[in-house]
DNA sequence: AACCCGGGGTA
DNA sequence: TACCCAGGGTT
């Protein structure tokens, strides 16, 4: 195509474009001001998810966060908390620490330029010129999926969206045709149409305000476009959960861990779990036991947590990008800790590591206060674990998974 | 550049 | 079932 009339094509496209966005933008509550907050906000949280789920998150969130100091100053567990189900939840991490960033470095106030916007956690070059452009109205692209949908459709662009060199391209062609003034609107424009008519698998052309001049339609191909390759399935992987029932003043409660720090789900609680060993292997190895006594000797030695498995009990499916969970639920009774966690456990496991776990079910160790292959053994759980019931499941941050095995398990039993 | 990081809607 | 996402961080 030629420069002209790509030019001709590439003004017509803004024309139409926020001609039909003044008249069909949808109401959504960010949209109410120009709050940069608020726009940064939503912005994290559209990232990987759709304008409906977002909804009701970000209304409890901006009711419980109204401003970025009330963010900043907040627990980090009651952020997670709120964002609990959204996933990502490095997404709601890393806000929180970009909120403590602008307050300690910028007065409270959300920078305008775009190398300090830049620089805040969780603020790539889509959320920079989300924020710059919508709240502040400067010419700033804002390329997400939804642009590079559009952009590779009307232009015809063969480019694979899955390069990072693709959407470089397209954010030099997004920012040359940005009307003057007009960068918000423009911006929301592209995204609302890829939202509502130029859809990823049936778009609507026929309601298309730029249909006239859309290279991709006029070639038959809008349906191809744009090129992406394929990304790898997520591996399989089998894991092993314990659902340990407490006795005595724990009566009713049910044992939890916190995740570590960094990593999948970091700092999110969770039902003790393993991933299950390869059993043919083991069997190869002339090693091979039972699933029960798989997360017996798994947990001791993985987490210094002594349970007897008692029966599965449920199993639930959990898919993320990259991986895909079956997680088989075991109802089981609780044994003891091993202090010294980890390390003293893993040298106090032996071959007769289920024997042990029944006799401490059953209460010897626990009566007897008697240590345990040498080392000492105690029922309080040690940092990151606790004992909950009901009641608790409002204050701990539960990756989804989790809360449906433990909202279906309270609910079953009471 | 490749990989890590959730969850839900859609066809 | 498979595909799609209103991306950013890390290595």
């Amino acid at each position: 195509m030629s420069r002209e009339k790509t030019e001709a094509a590439a003004a017509f496209f803004a024309a139409e474009l926020l001609n039909w966005y003044d008249a069909n933008k949808r109401d959504l509550p960010w949209r109410r001001d120009r709050d940069p907050y608020r726009i940064w906000v939503s912005e994290v949280m559209l990232q990987q998810t759709r304008v409906d789920t977002v909804i009701p998150y970000y209304e409890r969130f901006m009711e419980r966060f109204p401003t970025v100091r009330h963010l900043a100053e907040a627990p980090e567990e009651e952020v997670l908390k709120c964002w609990e189900g959204l996933g990502y939840y490095s997404r709601a991490r890393n806000l929180q620490a970009g909120a403590r960033q602008v307050v300690e470095l910028y007065g409270g106030v959300v920078p305008d330029d775009k190398a300090a916007i830049s620089s805040l956690k969780g603020i790539g070059p889509y959320t920079a010129g989300a924020i710059l452009s919508i709240a502040y109205n400067k010419p700033e692209p804002a390329v997400d999926g939804n642009v590079m949908r559009v952009m590779s459709r009307y232009f015809l662009l063969e480019d694979d969206i899955a390069k990072p060199s693709a959407r470089t391209k397209i954010e030099r062609l997004a920012a040359s045709i940005i009307p003057e003034g007009r960068a918000g609107d423009f911006n929301q424009a592209v995204m609302e149409l890829g939202a509502l008519v130029c859809t990823p698998k049936s778009p609507g052309c026929l309601l298309c305000p730029v249909l006239a001049q859309c290279a991709g339609r006029a070639a038959g191909r809008e349906r191809e476009l744009p090129v992406k390759s394929k990304a790898k399935p997520p591996r399989p992987e089998l894991r092993l959960a314990a659902l340990v029932e407490g006795r005595g003043e724990h009566a009713g409660k049910v044992l939890v861990r916190r995740r570590p720090d960094s990593g999948l789900l970091a700092r999110m609680w969770e039902l003790p779990h393993m991933l299950a060993p390869d059993e043919a292997a083991a069997v190869e190895a002339g090693a091979g036991h039972g699933r029960f006594d798989a997360l017996s000797r798994g947990l001791a030695e993985e987490a210094g947590l002594l349970v007897r498995p008692e029966r599965l009990w449920t199993e639930e499916e959990h898919v993320f990008s990259h991986i895909r969970w079956k997680v088989d639920v075991y109802l089981a009774e609780f044994g003891f800790f091993l202090e010294g966690g980890r390390e003293a456990a893993a040298g106090a496991v032996s071959e007769t590591v289920s024997e042990a776990a029944s006799e401490a079910a059953s209460g010897v160790a626990a009566e007897t206060g008697a240590p345990y292959g040498g080392r000492s053994c105690g029922e309080e759980p040690p940092d990151g674990w606790l004992w909950i019931g009901p009641g608790d499941m409002a204050s701990l941050a539960f990756p989804n998974v989790f809360l449906r095995i433990l909202n279906d398990y309270f609910a079953r039993r009471t």
